[in-house]
RNA sequence: CGGGGCGUAGCGCAGCUUGGUAGCGCGACGGUUUUGGGUACCGUAGGUCGGAGGUUCGAAUCCUCUCGCCCCGACCA
């Protein structure tokens, strides 16, 4: 993409209405903007973002095993009716009634629907297991949205649901949901900890919610140190393998992890005082097994080998897409602006051009440009006709990861730089070989991709 | 919903106390400058002062009502 082409409204003052870090950059980078309280449009640069992003889940999830499907925004009250919760659900539903005074809602969440839908089309123990997920736009009237995307009224989730025939395979599915998002949480650059959690109105005993931990973050959470020593990597896991799945689950949370919904001192003081933790975190997913909550009063039922007809198993699970964005941001930036992990960044790397209509240098980003799309990286090519100091500020606000810098003076002895956003470091190198190491760089994030 | 605060040009703000018909910085646009970390200069455009009503010869300024936004709290992916 060619900067003079591409709309990237960036600010070079604080909106004052954001006051947190990540809600600050996310306006500044010209990413978002605020449409109403805690509603907002996806900008170019941001909606980049969120499409990475989902793809990422997409990936993850299919290679689960998981089946990718769409649900409406807008509900039947009926369907929460079956359930009870149209009437438990409270002021958070925002309910809508159409021309013929039929009252619906906007969803803000689907385990009624995918009820529905499982019940209208499955019948018999061997359609099972069976994982049906989405990525939509919910919607909670939030008492008071804040803090930019990450408590919005209008949000993009990743809901997932899972039919089985036992609790044991139900937990199965909650097992191999757990494998998922870490391997989800890591390709984003993301360390995200499985902590204990509340089940709240979606209920159920077995529960955990994922938390990125970052100062601005809403929940306050407990843990022992060793738990952030952990990484999923790049172990493969066959997710059929109950066995696996399982040794994953008691790996990442047989240690003390949680959130002041389930804090225990008690339990909390058998930790060596040393590696006991106290910070804060941001909740990025969450995992439930609910059993027959919603298949028995909505009458979602197989009939099971010996021929008796049992309501299925159920349970959900949740990814904040949008909300991502914003925990990606809290997590990855300096006093500059962004850093964003090179899973989900919106560019590869950005090209600036320090004397633009010089024709040599023009040349020359051109070729780097023409070269890194060639060996399929996007990068952002700054050709505007601005000073450098103006370009340096508008990358480092935006965060690509790498830059390449080319200007006369490099040029003349075919050097150009590769800048990493992170630490600052440059490295002099010809065009050509900036682009091989790109390449590189890049080779293992690309085929995350591929290989899903 | 309780408490606090704010709405004046695209963004950040001043002006309001003590009414006299709107200003600054940045940005945008047109030039000059040809630039190695938000350059400098010249010029231009842009505002029903959130909205309605009232007081007054006259309201951004005073009064009443109203809408919206932000922050803290209870609640939540």
């Amino acid at each position: 993409m060619r900067l003079s082409r591409y709309f990237l409204p960036v600010l070079k003052e604080d909106p004052k209405e954001a006051q947190i870090v990540s809600h600050r950059l996310m306006l500044r980078a010209g990413m978002i903007k605020q449409q109403t309280a805690g509603i907002y449009s996806w900008l170019p640069l941001g909606y980049r973002v969120l499409r990475r992003i989902e793809q990422i889940v997409h990936e993850e999830q299919e290679r689960a095993g998981h089946v990718p499907l769409l649900m409406p925004t807008l509900q039947p009250a009926d369907l929460w009716r079956e359930s009870g919760r149209y009437d438990d659900y409270g002021e958070e539903m925002l309910r809508i009634t159409d021309r013929h005074k039929r009252d619906l809602l906007y969803g803000p969440t689907n385990e009624e629907m995918i009820t529905d839908i499982f019940r209208s089309h499955v019948n018999s123990y061997k359609d099972l297991p069976l994982t049906l997920y989405h990525i939509q736009w919910k919607f909670r009237d939030e008492i008071r949205p804040r803090f930019g995307v990450m408590r919005g009224r209008e949000f993009l989730m990743k809901d997932g649901y899972n039919f089985d025939l036992t609790k044991e395979d139900a937990l199965h599915a909650y097992n191999r949901h757990l494998v998922s998002y870490l391997r989800t949480y890591e390709r984003m650059g993301l360390q995200a900890i499985p902590m204990r959690a509340d089940g709240g109105p979606i209920g159920g005993d077995y529960t955990h919610e994922f938390l990125v931990l970052a100062e601005t973050g809403e929940s306050e959470v407990f843990y022992d140190s060793q738990i952030t020593d952990l990484t999923f990597g790049d172990r493969q896991i066959d997710y059929d393998d109950h066995a696996q799945c399982q040794a994953v689950l008691e790996e990442f949370t047989s240690r003390y992890a949680r959130t002041d919904e389930t804090h225990d001192e008690a339990i909390f003081a058998d930790v060596p005082e040393d590696r006991r933790r106290t910070a804060r975190g941001i909740e990025v997913g969450q995992i439930f097994y609910f059993g027959t909550k919603y298949s028995e009063p909505m009458g979602a039922t197989v009939v099971g080998p010996d021929g008796a007809r049992v309501p299925v198993h159920m349970g959900s699970h949740g990814i904040g897409v949008s909300r991502l964005l914003g925990a990606i941001i809290e997590a990855n930036h300096d006093d500059k602006g962004i850093i964003w992990p090179e899973g989900v960044t919106p560019f590869h790397a950005g090209i600036v051009n320090l004397k633009q209509g010089d024709e040599t240098t023009d040349g020359a980003c051109e070729s780097i440009y023409g070269e890194m799309r060639a060996a399929g990286l996007e990068p952002l090519y700054d050709d505007r006709n601005d000073r450098a100091g103006a370009k340096f500020a508008s990358m480092d606000l935006i965060g690509l990861p790498w830059r390449i810098t080319v200007g006369p003076r490099g040029l003349a002895k075919n050097i150009v730089e590769l800048t990493n956003r992170r630490s600052g470091d440059s490295i002099e190198l010809s065009p050509q070989d900036a682009v091989a190491r790109l390449v590189e760089i890049y080779r293992p994030i690309l085929q995350a991709s591929a290989r899903a």
